[in-house]
RNA sequence: GCGGAUAUGGCGGAAUUGGCAGACGCGCCAGAUUUAGGUUCUGGUGGGAGACCGUGCAGGUUCAAGUCCUGUUAUCCGCACCA
């Protein structure tokens, strides 16, 4: 009789031997094998500790990385540490420690956590973002986007949280919100760095078509980017040399202009100040505007506010129409040209705002039930151009195509495209962030620093307030601040923002290809290699930003020849949440917090491992159950007990073999497909074969547990040890199936009559029609019902079903 | 408003190309073993007394629909005046 499953102690066994022998260490150099990258996002060692939501991603693709060595790659599946960032400053401002030594207790907690937790990464790979071996390199690619002129400083409105005291990216602004505190943000004139991700808009699009992505993060990629195919169309300002500017999607539509919208910040609001009688009217307006927030401009959408600019109005170059011009705050100098020609009878913001301010609406595409006085027609694909000269008649596909070239070819317009991605703020007034390796100097501007005096250290200030004046603390060091222009030898004063969080992982995954380089990111093998990533999961929240920057990262360095493919990552997938036992979010104010440290402790790291594979589809957010965990537990148990009933035996015995070759078969293709609650389904179901029989042999066994060792791979490697096997399971290899032997013999297909099933019968797989239908006949329940019958019908489908219809 | 997803027993969830709905687990019920233990083992478990009825709701296609088609509702997530 064997002795109790005592997790804590194989558990530790096997954590140590794998420690101890670097079981998983990647050798760079050896380049013979096939390789295979599989990443997971690093975590920001937040002093919470580790999450049980961690667990989920990282163990479905520790199932992968295990299964890949089994099978023979040469496998990289690294971990590290996103530990610059704001929590981690906020503690050490509370608690006056320093942000440094924060993060590397925070990074010990996690660590220990994970290592309790039996992953297969590759330790000796670990890397940080503020270890200045790494930001190092972050600082490199910086400045190379520098020097390309991807990154400039320009003073612009930004969103500036009042609690955190720092300017956030659009993406990072909720609902008129700061992300991560909730504290409201409003708008703020500040002078910041830029890059330039809009240049790249064009190349992420289409990058998109190369990767395997699952749908719903294309789809989100793709509508933050905001491709928009459309003209320009230039309007005369009436008596004007100056030209009115639209952009414009429909420009198939330009003969039911009405009316034009400029928002209040154009610029030939001031021009023509003199000229506009009502100049005072617009100001008001526009400040009204600018004090909104976007919350509550968003809020107020559906009711458009406006005002008519008095003695200013535009003419439509196609008809030569005199038309007047308002100003609106749904028209947003940051999108097109600032300015709109309005066609209300097919655009709905346009029909909103004549239909409030009364102005004509005039039809240009026919096909609409109701006329376009009562309901706006939007319809691109049905219409037919009215009201258009010479578009008349034509499909509005065709319409926007001639329209679009008569404008070019008269020099009014041109054919254009937009995009909604705007540049990346990439400056931060914080301390515990990468600084930016450039000096301001008042002659020679912007000077990057050069790369042999990186890295820029993070210098150690007193105090890690942020001012009130919006400046980063580093600004009142000025032993720092201070310095030498490189160029022209005058005093000049270093760049005092920092970059934000998303910096340091928007190229993480290349520095663990080689991270203890000292010459370069990576050396050029190690990327030649191990690029791009294989299999990258991580979560939806990430699937817009930290994706589109390290894509855009990426697609940089590969124009730059840095690294060997224009895309970062093969294929990436998202897991789902998991949530506390009442299905909501798990937080502390809810009560519903799991700690992952107590499941590893009461139940071991391979029962947690197990449950959250098992407790659902990977891909859907999944409640917390302390009773599923107990069931996991339960089977490992049952499998820890097969040890009492282990025989002899070479080969799988008779009445097992085609069961074990399906699950072979059904474990192997899950865990390639996210269906790892499946594979273990199908484990647990020939677990239950074992017990049922009261015996299993050392052939079955030893394919049993290499099927289950990527999930649960310390208890696999006891038994494995226990039984006797050779060496160890993570070095043994992958079982195989053999097609043919996953069939069985004999079936035992559903008889229906008229569609509803009546009885089971027993057939060969290649029974012949005649005979199926004559057995399923003779099934009593089905006699029964086919007593006093015509049969009008019969359906086999061999393997299937019989279906007799009768009368 | 737009885009994406989801909806199946008491619960988590299974169901290649349409082909025995409810695999596997939890919970529950009964029995056995063991005696105080996160027990283990065996059997049962969608509803209904029944013919039958059952995959959010209403239609449709089909010999056959959770799966396909047309509508519709609810929930979740993302985006939100982008011309």
């Amino acid at each position: 009789m064997a002795e109790k499953y005592n997790h804590r102690e194989i558990e530790k066994k096997w954590q140590d031997y794998w420690d101890k022998n670097k079981t998983f260490k990647t050798e760079n150099g050896d380049y013979s094998k096939p390789k295979y990258y599989a990443l997971v996002e690093f975590p920001y060692p937040s002093g919470q500790g580790l999450h049980v939501g961690h667990p989920r991603p990282y163990t479905a693709l520790d199932v992968v990385a295990r299964k890949r060595r089994m099978q023979g790659y040469n496998v990289l599946y690294p971990m590290g540490w996103d530990a610059f960032g704001l929590p981690t400053e906020n503690y050490a401002i509370k608690n006056h420690i320093h942000p440094k030594l924060v993060t590397k207790n925070n990074i010990e907690r996690f660590k220990g956590q994970l290592k309790a937790l039996g992953y297969s990464f590759d330790w000796d790979r670990e890397i940080n973002t503020t270890d200045p071996n790494y930001y190092h390199w972050t600082q490199w690619i910086f400045l190379k986007m520098f020097n390309k002129g991807l990154a400039y400083k320009t003073k612009m409105p930004i969103n500036w949280c009042t609690s955190c005291k720092v300017g956030l990216a659009n993406e990072e602004v909720v609902n008129g919100t700061c992300e991560r505190c909730g504290a409201p943000v409003i708008r703020k004139a500040q002078s910041q760095w830029m890059l330039k991700i809009t240049d790249y808009a064009e190349k992420l699009l289409e990058g998109l078509d190369t990767v395997d992505y699952i749908e719903r993060v294309k789809v989100s990629q793709k509508n933050w980017i905001g491709k928009s195919t459309g003209a320009e169309v230039d309007f005369s300002l009436t008596g004007k040399e100056d030209k009115l500017r639209v952009y414009t999607t429909r420009p198939d539509t330009l003969f039911g202009a009405t009316y034009m919208v400029m928002s209040p910040e154009h610029p030939y609001i001031e021009k023509y100040k003199d000229e506009i009688r009502n100049y005072d009217e617009l100001i008001a307006y526009r400040n009204e505007a600018a004090k909104k927030s976007d919350f509550e401009r968003t809020e107020l959408a559906k009711d458009k506010t406006g005002v008519k600019i008095d003695g200013l109005t535009a003419t439509n170059p196609v008809n030569d129409k005199e038309i007047p011009i308002w100003i609106s705050d749904y028209v947003l100098m940051s999108y097109g040209t600032g300015a709109i020609m309005a066609v209300p009878a097919h655009d709905e913001r346009d029909w909103d705002f004549a239909k409030k301010f009364d102005m004509p609406i005039i039809e240009v595409v026919a096909g609409s039930d109701v006329p376009v006085s009562e309901k706006v027609y939007t319809d691109v694909e049905t219409g037919t151009m009215v009201n258009s000269e010479f578009l008349n008649g034509l499909s509005v596909a065709d319409a926007k195509k001639k329209i679009t070239e008569f404008l070019t070819e008269k020099g009014i317009g041109c054919a254009k495209t937009n995009y909604k991605l705007r540049d990346w703020v990439f400056s931060r007034q914080r301390y515990w962030g990468e600084p930016i390796p450039v000096i301001h100097c008042d002659k020679c501007g912007y000077v990057p620093l050069s790369e042999d005096e990186l890295p820029l250290l993070l210098p150690d200030v007193e105090s890690y307030m942020p001012t009130d004046t919006g400046e980063s603390p580093l600004s009142a060091m000025t032993d720092w601040v201070n310095c030498k222009c490189p160029k022209c030898g005058g005093d000049a004063k270093r760049e005092t923002d920092t970059m934000p969080q998303w910096a340091g992982s928007s190229w993480y995954f290349l520095r663990y290809t080689d991270p203890d380089n000292n010459e370069a990111i990576a050396s050029k093998e190690a990327l030649d290699y191990w690029m791009p990533v294989d299999w990258y999961n991580g979560g939806m929240e990430h699937t817009t930003l930290h994706l589109l920057y390290s894509r855009f990262w990426h697609r940089f360095l590969y124009d730059e020849g840095v690294v060997p493919c224009p895309e970062p990552y093969s294929k990436r997938t998202s897991h789902g949440m998991i949530l506390g036992s009442n299905g909501e979010k798990m937080s502390k104010s809810r009560g519903n917090v799991v700690n992952p440290d107590d499941i590893v402790t009461e139940y071991g790291a391979d029962t947690l491992r197990t449950y959250e594979m098992f407790i659902g589809a990977f891909d859907l957010s999944a409640s917390w159950s302390d009773e599923g965990v107990n069931g996991c537990r339960r089977y490992l148990e049952r499998v820890w007990r097969l040890q009492n009933i282990l025989v002899d035996g070479d080969e799988y015995s008779d009445d097992l073999k085609t069961k074990i070759h399906q699950t072979i078969k059904k474990v192997d293709s899950d865990y390639e497909s996210l269906k790892y609650n499946t594979a273990i389904a199908a484990l647990m179901s020939l677990l239950n074969e074992f017990v049922k029989k009261n015996s299993v042999n050392k052939a079955e066994f030893k394919t049993y547990l290499t099927l289950l060792n990527p999930v649960a791979p310390h208890i696999t490697e006891e038994l494995w040890q226990i039984a006797g096997f050779e060496g160890t399971i993570s070095a043994t290899k992958w079982p195989e199936y053999d097609e043919a032997a996953t069939r069985e013999a004999e079936i035992e297909i559903g008889v229906q009559v008229n569609g509803k099933l009546k009885g089971t019968v027993l057939l060969s797989v290649d029974e012949d029609k005649d005979s199926a239908l004559a057995k399923a006949k003779e099934v009593p329940s089905v006699k029964a019902f086919l007593e006093g019958k015509t049969i009008v019908k019969e359906i086999y489908v061999p393997g299937k079903i019989v279906n007799i219809v009768g009368k």
